[in-house]
DNA sequence: GTCTATATTGCGATAGAC
DNA sequence: GTCTATCGCAATATAGAC
């Protein structure tokens, strides 16, 4: 039995707890950053917030902007996915437009935290990072415009400007993150309900 | 005639200047931060940018927080003067909703460098500043809310949930800022033109 | 009112022992 | 992999001459 094998079939326990380790790091980042900001957070904070010293931060992350980057990179691929899970499913362009904006503004109510991070901060990572998630904001964009197609196609929709009302229609989900909080007038799933009506009012052909 | 005579009705010389030079350093600050965002920005580039050393900037401001209400408060100030003129005309209110959805859109296209330091900033001031710019957007909100308890009352308008109508005609605007360039396929008239017809469709009773 | 020079603090990142 | 200690630098704000 080679080295390699044992590494494969069974990781060493020290690789175990460094992985968790890394993930600690990352949610107080998360938490840190969403609380003063990026540049308001000092490595120092993310480390207490961690529970290590902040050397050893470094261990797992080369620079603070790196932390950064995983964040808007985790938080914007859930973002796709949670609409393109709602833009995949069976039913009319109504119905599907119904689900994604749905979808989309509920995650930002949900998930305001690393929402708020993750729309906020994108200025302070460097232009390779921001040019990759940008490319994951244009699939969302998208999404929405083929729903948006399809509805024009089939009659249900009425669209001036296809691209404009798509922007729009994500407008309403970005900005909740700015304004929501828990236990306030409204809840998350309230909140999808009404701006999927706010939606459909928009685009249909009536 | 004496020296208070004299300084109320002809201001000394240095005073104009002083004032002219407390513009151009608010110019600065608010160029750079666009830029690079408040934590991002130095003092140094402030000054550097206003034309000054960077221990002048203390003569007009006491401190980097100081600039950046200054900023918040000219700005929001701005937008809530645009949207209450626009409120404030006569017409139905079909044709004042209409209005404030075309200037408040409008304006967060032409105005984006201010509103984009006035929006994603607002968690560098501190504690007492923010709640003033809170109550500029209580503001705004309750000027929404006017027209739209008035097209309800009317019978123009159908609105489900009043407030958060309010909130989400109010957040299509704001995210203009974020994503508006020059030269991009819209005008901000043109935005502010297919904005107001969306707006329309949302509240519409048809 | 503006300047140069500096006090003082905090930052991101690294060195080296364990 | 984590720690303590520290480097080198940049930050805000102030002092004092002009």
């Amino acid at each position: 039995m080679t080295e390699e094998h044992t590494s494969a079939a069974a990781p060493r326990r020290r690789n175990v707890r460094g992985e968790a380790t890394r993930a600690r790091v990352l949610v107080a980042a998360l938490d840190t950053f969403a609380a003063q900001g990026y540049h308001g957070t000092g490595t120092r904070d993310i480390a207490d917030a961690a529970g290590i010293s902040q050397a050893a931060l470094y261990v797992h992350y080369a620079t603070k902007e790196e932390l950064l980057f995983q964040l808007a990179l985790d938080g914007h691929r859930a973002v796709v996915e949670v609409v393109r899970d709602a833009a995949e499913q069976d039913g009319t362009p109504t119905e599907r437009l119904s689900a994604v904006v749905r979808a989309h503004s509920r995650y930002h109510a949900v998930s305001r935290k690393q929402a708020r991070v993750v729309n906020l901060e994108l200025g302070a990572l460097t232009r390779e990072h921001r040019q990759e998630i940008s490319a994951l904001r244009r699939e969302l964009e998208s999404i929405v415009r083929g729903i948006l197609v399809a509805g024009i196609e089939s009659g249900d929709f009425r669209v001036i400007d296809l691209p404009l009302t798509a922007l729009a229609l994500l407008s309403l989900g970005f900005d909740v993150c700015r304004w929501y909080r828990d236990g306030g007038t409204w809840t998350a799933d309230e909140i999808g309900e009404r701006y999927q009506e706010m939606a459909l009012n928009i685009v249909r052909n009536s």
